[in-house]
DNA sequence: CTTCTGACA
DNA sequence: TGTCAGCA
C-alpha cells in the first residue's frame, strides 16, 4: 500500500472539502506529491503540513491569493506581525459579539412586556440616566426620512437604542440617546409612573399622552418634571406596523411611594 | 466506487 | 463554496 493518500482522504483528514483542495492547487499554493497514472492526485506528509499551514493562514483572514508569498517568502518577523494583527482583529470581533449579545439580552428582557396585556400603568424605579442630545424638532412636526438624513446627527445603531423624547415646554421636542457618562441632560433617580403603548397611527400617541395625564390625575400622582417618551423601535420587530413607546414621568417622592396602582 | 475537469449559481 | 454532469 502506498504511503500517499488520495484527495478525499486528505479532505477528511483535514476537515475540508475536496473541492477546496483542488482550488488551492489551482491557485498554486498546494501541489500534490505526484499524480498517479489514473490522474488521481496523491498527497504525502509534506502536503499535509502544507495544507495545515494554508488553513491556519486562512483562519487568520489571509486571502488565498496572498498565501503563496506568505508561505514561501515571509520572514519570521513578518509572520509575527501578521499574527499580531489578527490577534487585534479577534479582539475587536470579540467586542462586537459581546455588544451584540448584550443587545439580544436587552430585547429578550423587554419582549415579555410586549405581547400579553402589556399596556398597563405601573410605577417603576429608575436609576439616574444620562442623556445626550441627538436632534431637536418642533412639537407638531412629524419626522420623515429626509428629516432624519438632513437634521439628525448620524448615530451608529440608532434604531437599536432607546430614543428619549422630551418636550421642554417651549414647544421644542428634543430627542436624546442614553449614554454611560453624563451628557446634556440627566434623568434623576426615583419612582416613575410608566406605561407601554403600541402605536400604529400618529394621533394614537397624543391620545396616549392625554390618557397618561388623566390617569395620573385620577390616581393623585404628583408628576414632576417633563413627560418622557421612549421609543424602542427594535421591539417593533415582533409587532410589524406598530411602534413601541413607553411613557414615563417622575413622581413626587412623597405619598404613593409604596406599591404601584392598577388601572 | 472514486476521481477529474469544467461549468454554474 | 457547493453542486452537477459526463467521463475514465
Amino acid at each position: 500500500m502506498k504511503s500517499e493518500i488520495t484527495i478525499s482522504e486528505l479532505a477528511k483528514l483535514m476537515n475540508v472539502s475536496v473541492h477546496q483542495i483542488r482550488y488551492f492547487e489551482e491557485k498554486g499554493i498546494l501541489q500534490p506529491a505526484y499524480v498517479d497514472r489514473n490522474q488521481y492526485r496523491m498527497y504525502g506528509m509534506d502536503q499535509v503540513y502544507r495544507l495545515a499551514h494554508i488553513l491556519l493562514l486562512r483562519k487568520l483572514g489571509v486571502p488565498v491569493q496572498s498565501i503563496k508569498e506568505c508561505i514561501t517568502s515571509y520572514s519570521a518577523d513578518q509572520l509575527g506581525q501578521l499574527l499580531h494583527r489578527s490577534l487585534l482583529e479577534i479582539d475587536t470581533e470579540l467586542l462586537r459579539l459581546q455588544e451584540l449579545r448584550q443587545f439580544m439580552n436587552k430585547i429578550l428582557q423587554k419582549q415579555p412586556n410586549v405581547s400579553p396585556q402589556s399596556e398597563h400603568y405601573r410605577v417603576k424605579r429608575r436609576d439616574t440616566a444620562y442623556l445626550t442630545r441627538w436632534m431637536e424638532m418642533e412639537s407638531g412636526s412629524k419626522l420623515n426620512a429626509r428629516g432624519l438624513v438632513e437634521r439628525a446627527g448620524l448615530v451608529p445603531d440608532l434604531f437599536e437604542s432607546d430614543i428619549h423624547c422630551i418636550e421642554d415646554g417651549s414647544g421644542t421636542l428634543t430627542l436624546y440617546l442614553e449614554t454611560q457618562a453624563p451628557g446634556d441632560y440627566s434623568l434623576p433617580e426615583g419612582e416613575y409612573l410608566a406605561v407601554l403603548r403600541l402605536i400604529h397611527e400618529e394621533d394614537e400617541l397624543e391620545q396616549a399622552i392625554e390618557q397618561f395625564y388623566d390617569y395620573a390625575a385620577a390616581q393623585s400622582f404628583a408628576l414632576i418634571g417633563p413627560l418622557i417618551l421612549i421609543e424602542r423601535s427594535y421591539l417593533s420587530l415582533f409587532t410589524p406596523d406598530k411602534l413601541h413607546y413607553e411613557l414615563q414621568a417622575l413622581i413626587e417622592p412623597d405619598e404613593h411611594s409604596g406599591k404601584g396602582a392598577r388601572p
